[in-house]
DNA sequence: ATAAATAGGACTAAAAAGGTCGTATATATA
DNA sequence: TATATATACGACCTTTTTAGTCCTATTTAT
């Protein structure tokens, strides 16, 4: 009910891998997925999402791979969460993700506000870890 | 992906409800599922969940009903969530959750360790909240 | 006796997650 | 310039989880 999805996980498990890379060596999905016994084709539209919103950088091709876009500690961890699920993945509450009241109990709902504030929490937390603390 | 199940939603509206009502009136379900809007047979069985994990108490029979087993601030969100859906499912993940090696990966995965620590915080949030909090 | 309530299993439907396939595009290098 | 190796990406399928329904049994105040 809280896992993280098995995306989030590949890609963090990626991201690690390409971040403890000695410095300039690109990595490919296929080594990825090879050393961690991940689907390729899974991994590779994982590693495609976080290349578009800047996480990682690709270079395409042969020789071509992945290397990360900025330092491990300026990756947090929301970032990559919201990269590859989306914004409204994270949150707790259907009526905090989707934009109006997606949820149909919305206008009785007694919990929204008291719930929002364990969201602030749990949002500080995946804002305070980045990347450089799963090395 | 970390969204809050609607029985979840529902047990903690159901028990805000029970909590604020004058002392010793009992509560039926069909009670909050009107006034709240959710599917009564839905809630019946996560109210009694909730009963057998002793959370609430239940009455059975005419004027029977339900009413909170112990004080608000002593009904943490963690037992609640417990209680509903088993202790498994508030674990980030898989390999926390189930016993051993539920994951086929767990042999070669780089990131369960520094997930356990956000797990930790997560953990602390939830023993933290009480109901008493969404009153 | 009856009506109003909880108890709980079996079942179905809908949604989300996980995984696969096929094809296009880019590019180093032989 | 042909080829092999890589990323890019949409369409599709399968499995798992979540949500919701139905039916029957039991309890109990009146
Ligand atoms: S309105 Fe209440 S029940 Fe609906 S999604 Fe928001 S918190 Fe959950
Ligand atoms: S072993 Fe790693 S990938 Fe598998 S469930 Fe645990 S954290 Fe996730």
């Amino acid at each position: 009910m809280l896992h993280l999805s098995k995306k989030i996980e590949y890609g963090l498990i990626a991201l690690r891998h390409i971040a403890s890379e000695v410095n300039g060596c690109v990595v490919t999905a296929k080594e990825i997925s090879d050393k961690y016994h991940i689907s390729y084709e899974l991994l590779a539209k994982v590693l495609q999402k976080l290349t578009r919103e800047g996480i990682i950088i690709s270079y395409q091709g042969v020789k071509g791979g992945y290397i990360l876009a900025r330092k491990p500690d300026q990756i947090k961890l929301s970032d990559v969460i919201y990269a590859i699920e989306g914004k409204s993945n994270i949150s707790l509450m259907n009526c905090e993700a989707e934009k109006p009241e997606m949820c149909n109990i919305f206008s009785t709902c007694t919990i929204k506000y008291p719930l929002a504030k364990i969201q602030d929490i749990i949002n500080n937390v995946f804002n305070d870890v980045t990347i450089s603390e799963i090395v």
